[in-house]
DNA sequence: CGCGCCAACTTGACAGTGTCAAGCTGATCT
DNA sequence: AGATCAGCTTGACACTGTCAAGTTGGCGCG
């Protein structure tokens, strides 16, 4: 098929490096191509703009996320529960450790989340972590899964993962006792 | 004590509509200064450049998302069930209704979350969900209210509110059965 | 009363950003 | 050998946030 040309591999992995270390704010298509060694008006080629590159650093910051699910599942034995922690507890280390890709992948507003080259690593991410509840689920529906999804994600989003929680609180309570309380005993 | 002067206001209003307009992209100190009829330096004799403009503005939202958590409450009847769901109801409407005030709110990278100002409503917030999940506790410790804070907060931020879901799914299930899930009947 | 002061605001400038139009260049194909 | 053209450069433009200096109007104080 399509070979992906050099440059636009360097450009997604210059950006990945200034949302690292800099931040959003950091993350220009000026600073891309800079830090790539080409001209500022490179990237034009290669990406829709300054929201095609983020979409595209979205993809890939998706790829190595349902990677990192899958290695977190798989390191957990064979105890269904303990897959579930696992994935959960890769899920919530991959927001940690990936504050910025994590953003763009899911809040950030500049990317375009209906990009088709987003939802394969989108969509197998989500098949993880839904094959994970469906042991757990007591109704036909996807309730259970879209549960498990909203509190693992919100328990990421709203900070209770990083070294620095929000609020006054003085210790927050750990992820695998919340999803204990949902999985009932 | 300190009267609020009228231009610091305009300004924040201003900016709230132009973020509930036309988006995040378009909530500019310059655009901002020109729908309240100044000149574009201003807003800097206000708020301390355009992070000190979102973060007031976040402000704002944190006040009227603490009133419509409490008349949702207030306005489900006394029956503590009735009152969370009511609250989480609440919670949903405001992100769905006020999706760049949310953003601002939550995970907007510029908004300076430890900010004093920022304080007293999103304490009061958290308080109101605090209080209502307190009477299913089954642990000492916060673990319900975290359970609950982070699945509606998830549920809202990965879109399952608004009117175009994420995700191939098809009709995405309720919220309140999800609490449900978490209160076990 | 006059005078100074000072906060609020304006004007002007600067660097940095995304984006477009035009031009160059080197490899590929006929 | 000559045309083609994708990939990149150069240059320009409008827009952004931010800073420095100047203006103004009202207030308190000698």
């Amino acid at each position: 098929m399509s070979e992906t040309p050099p440059l636009r591999e360097a450009l997604i992995q210059a950006g990945i490096g200034l949302l690292a270390e800099g931040g959003p704010a950091t993350l220009t298509l000026r600073q891309a191509a800079l830090r790539a060694g080409v001209s500022h008006a490179a990237p034009a080629h290669h990406f829709n703009g300054l929201p095609g590159l983020l979409t595209a650093i979205a993809a890939r910051a998706f790829d190595t996320f349902a990677q990192t699910l899958q290695t977190a599942r798989d390191g957990a034995g064979d105890d269904p529960r303990a897959r579930l922690h696992g994935i959960c507890q890769g899920y919530l280390t991959f927001a940690a450790a990936h504050a910025g890709l994590f953003h763009l992948m899911f809040t950030a507003p500049e990317v375009d989340r209906r990009d088709p080259t987003l939802e394969p690593a989108a969509e197998l991410s989500y098949q993880i972590l839904q094959q994970a509840c469906r042991p757990f689920a007591t109704h036909a529906d996807d309730r259970l899964e879209v549960a498990v999804w909203s509190m693992v994600h919100g328990y990421a989003a709203l900070g209770f993962c990083t070294p620095t929680p929000p609020r006054p609180m003085a210790k927050p309570p750990e992820f695998s006792d919340l999803l204990n309380e949902l999985l009932q005993t």
